[in-house]
DNA sequence: GTGAAAGCGCTAACAA
DNA sequence: TTGTTAGCGCTTTCAC
């Protein structure tokens, strides 16, 4: 392995100056920097970043750690992380947590033995208070789904208007049996996004309806089961409000094996605008998340963040669309 | 920061020792084990691994390369590779290339400056011979899609064989007029996979059509414009092979869009079993890979390249499953 | 503009 | 079983 102090040598200059040009430092003459650069290149000279990573405390690495990337709405924020974070000289971790506290510890632990500089969040359940156990600050950004109970930065979208404009979209299409498969209310996001489905019916003098609102998980198998519920009842709901597109999916599949039609007969709206809400049968009316800029944003104000301990990061609210397509306007 | 010399200082023994209770060394007695895991446990010692990996010239980290995670194909691959690694202390960072030869060379960058281990490369692409430019031998596996012509071990299943299974399925069906959709032919999983469909073509008297064979781009658009130019066909096919579930969508779309039923007019078959091919309607046959299991074999068989250099390893064909759906059987 | 030297936190060879 | 010590490759302070 070939390592500074051979290159110094062969350049006949001292370690230092290597140090110097490898870092663009200004005060080397032109000669010198010349000199040392055609020895580097002649012997295919690489710094070690482990001797640099231990002198400066620093990896230039950051975690990202998502519950499961087998949501696919995690696919685009990820490239936005990954793409801000190479323009400063990071790299990132992808860190699957099955939002399992107990992973979320081992993640959090890399931070800790210096591994990594900071984390990027996109799981709403991260506890923080307990990872972060009242020791003294980590760089960390919440992005997307976020907890306001933390105090911790974040950057995502206005959930309650924006699933007030979907609930409204619904109901000036003339529903007024609609229906809300929610996910667990202690995530702020869905508990926003339930406020701004009340929210919309209530400014239409539509009466909300318990057995009209459903809670499961967020997956596929849980989305169909919960439509079956609802298929179940007498009076079946004319629409239906998923908070995440991956939900709507799971409905859909579950009102087209019921011989329902859509948007005919049931209307479905979902969250998120995920890569496949346009290739399914019927395209999916979902709410677009400007999901590239939350990654790119939150990768951003991370570093900030580990690049300047003391700065105040601001929280950061990004806009949304509604995308109409034909599971509501055939 | 409360470092190794502090516990040791501490704890009444030496930096050595302190070292030997962190590493699990045995050669030290029950009680000064004891007394050393208290003060740690005290003090809250967490060992720096950036001292540590300098000191072995080991990160601990390697690379899986993906083309974009934006193909679910790649999910529980991912998956299977964290598992293994984390069974092993590593972690997994995840580098999307977009099949672009400078950011794949940029990511190699990260081994040369010894930030990384080893790399896992899920991109049928990847020109390592290029990459390692002669150089000395790093720890690399191919998985899932790989390249003969390198000389670099891989973890993948028989794609000929699994494109004959799929092939003959059709076949057994009835249908004689049937298409592929395939992707670019040097890859040699595409290439495979075509020398499957015609070798079933071949085995059962069916002959092969140069316009029922296209080759596009992987992604979804290129799937449904290749479907496009399949219907505007005069002798429609009534079957169509895609090598890929993505291009599968792309192309059920577009039969619907053309409002032919799905498998009554054309039967439609995938390849990779993504999630959402059973989550859409028709729900899509398809060839399963062992996603998990190649991931995990491939985590292991890096690994075990990175702890002993020389140790030759052996290339690992896995099984695959023919899964029967809705859009050939309706 | 350049060099000498200290030291980041750890492991491991060697000595005791 | 334990301690002493060198040194991994780099950056950075302080002199010159």
């Amino acid at each position: 392995m070939i390592t500074i102090q051979k290159v110094a040598e062969l350049a006949g200059v001292s370690v230092a100056t290597v140090s110097r040009v490898i870092n663009q430092k200004k005060a080397v003459s032109a000669k010198t920097r010349e000199k040392v650069e055609k020895v580097m290149k002649e012997m295919q000279y690489e710094p070690n970043m482990l001797g640099r990573n231990l002198r400066t405390s620093q990896s230039n690495l950051i975690i990202v750690m998502v519950p499961t990337i087998s949501n696919p709405f995690y696919v685009k924020i990820m490239k936005g992380i990954e793409d801000a974070a190479l323009k400063e000289g990071f790299h990132i971790m992808l860190c699957m947590t099955d939002s399992q506290y107990e992973r979320e510890e081992a993640y959090f632990h890399l931070i800790r033995q210096k591994l990594a500089d900071g984390i990027i969040s996109l799981d709403p359940g991260t506890n923080f208070s307990k990872l972060l156990n009242g020791s003294k600050k980590y760089p960390i950004i919440q992005c997307c789904e976020y907890s306001e109970l933390e105090d911790v930065p974040y950057v995502a979208i206005d959930n309650k208007e924006a699933a007030y404009k979907a609930s409204k979209h619904l109901i000036q299409l003339g529903h007024k049996r609609i229906a809300l498969i929610n996910t667990d209310e202690h995530y702020i996001y869905a508990s926003h996004r339930k406020q701004g489905y009340l929210q919309a019916l209530k400014d239409y003098q539509i009466p909300a309806l318990e057995e009209y609102m459903l809670n499961v998980e967020l997956n596929f198998e849980h989305g169909q089961r919960g439509m079956r519920k609802l298929l179940q009842l007498k009076e079946k709901p004319t629409a239906v409000f998923c908070v995440s597109d991956i939900l709507a999916v799971g409905a859909i599949k579950e009102i087209m094996r019921g011989g329902y039609k859509i948007p005919q007969d049931i209307a479905v709206a979902g969250f998120d605008n995920i890569e496949f809400s346009y290739m399914m049968n019927p395209t999916l009316t979902t709410i677009a998340q400007p999901m590239y800029e939350m990654g790119a944003e939150a990768g951003r104000m991370l570093i900030q963040q580990i690049k300047n301990k003391e700065e105040k990061i601001e929280n950061l609210l990004l806009d949304y669309e509604l995308i109409i397509r034909e599971s509501t306007m055939g």
